[in-house]
DNA sequence: TAAATTTGTTAGACACAACTAACAATTTTA
DNA sequence: TAAAATTGTTAGTTGTGTCTAACAAATTTA
């Protein structure tokens, strides 16, 4: 079994190299908070468990068996956002600190039984994709709505970043989940763009469009 | 803050204390399965953040604010175990070992989320009190199953072990909660005792009998 | 390519929470 | 009350996970 700060290496791991490909020393270190030097020898450790392979001044990656673990910890935290979220009725913005906290607790009963009482859902309430039991998880193809160009008709299918203050704002604006919104204008010197959905019509900076995904309508 | 290790010190002294008035070092090590010098250096810190008296060779005592912190996560423990059942549709059985991990989630907002969720209940699936949000927690003086008399009626108001092993003895002969039963006879060798309930007639040992709580019908 | 910057490792320290071995105090029993 | 048993403490060790200081390698910039 692996302890708390294994399982939150992995899981910072497995985040990484979705967005990179390849993980480096300082970026994990910079992710979890966490000076170089104790990274550097927690991937020593890793590494003797088959977690990752590592080799000193090379880029650091998750191993098969290292994969499937983070993906199972992924997988404990969406479900219970999901769960949270569908069936206690907390808002989508309340949620993450908490699962960070329940994604290690050691109880298949429990994970199984949210799983089953939400109806094997594929998704959290951030759009993300939940891992399937055996830590496959299907890749979402999104684009990031700032991408996207002038006219364009598009719904948001997932947000990138859950941090209370990001999804807050959004709900100001009364922004969510499978919101339809057509592209009126792109500011090209800041990326900031104008966007109109239901009755409203707002500007929204590249800050904000880059942590929203979305699909073509 | 307490750490996950200080918790546990404090919920097993503050049983202690309730089963025996006064803890000594000895006991805590048996009941926590941790050594006696490690208990011994750890009360040493616990007094230190005023959470216990204690001076060498003499009994170990709650202060106040160490009782109600460990009150806080008796709470914990106990709405966590309401809501198991109640809302996901655990059995008595399966909850201890979920609930021994989650009373240690540290968000005041899950918990009286779970609260407000089951209506504020007074007592556990167990038939424990759950202390209130000050740490306050009301008594139930009920009687050993064991010190009952021939021909008394009786109710079971609650178990005084939560062992899987013994809660899952208790589900095969249909014993739960509120369950009434008449006193048909008790063998003054050891202990055992005959009683009747439903369509039931059944002989339960001492070692059964001393862990269910009952009142007077 | 040489210097500067960034990235990473090694070495040594510390806090926490556990352990064993040895010894000391207290309580029970003979 | 003396011996034995039980209970508890002290001292020193270990493993985990963090840190800082110093140094080393790799990369970027001049
Ligand atoms: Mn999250
Ligand atoms: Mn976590
Ligand atoms: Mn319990
Ligand atoms: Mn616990």
């Amino acid at each position: 079994m692996n302890t708390l700060a294994e399982e939150n290496y992995l899981k910072a791991i497995f985040a990484l190299m979705d967005e990179n490909g390849e993980v480096m020393v300082n970026e994990l270190s910079q992710r979890l908070a966490i000076k170089m030097p104790t990274v550097s020898s927690m991937m020593k450790k890793l590494a003797n468990k088959n977690l990752v392979t590592y080799e000193s001044y090379k880029p650091i990656r998750l191993t098969e068996k290292g994969r499937v673990e983070a993906a199972l910890i992924i997988r404990k935290h969406r479900l219970t956002e999901m769960y949270l979220v569908e069936k206690m009725g907390f808002g989508w913005e309340e949620v993450h600190h908490i699962a960070e906290q329940i994604e290690h607790i050691q109880s298949p009963e429990l994970f199984a039984k949210m799983d089953e009482l939400l109806g094997f859902p594929a998704l959290d309430p951030h759009g993300s994709p939940i891992p399937d039991s055996s830590g496959k998880m299907i890749p979402r193809e999104y684009q990031k709505l700032s991408h996207c160009k002038t006219g364009e008709k598009v719904k948001i299918t997932a947000v990138v970043n859950t941090s209370h203050e990001f999804l807050t704002f959004l709900n100001g604006k009364q922004i969510h989940l499978g919101l339809e919104m057509i592209i009126h204008s792109l500011e090209p010197f800041d990326g900031s763009m104008t966007i109109s959905y239901k009755e409203n019509k707002e500007t929204i900076s590249s800050v904000v469009t880059d942590r929203i995904l979305v699909e073509q309508l």
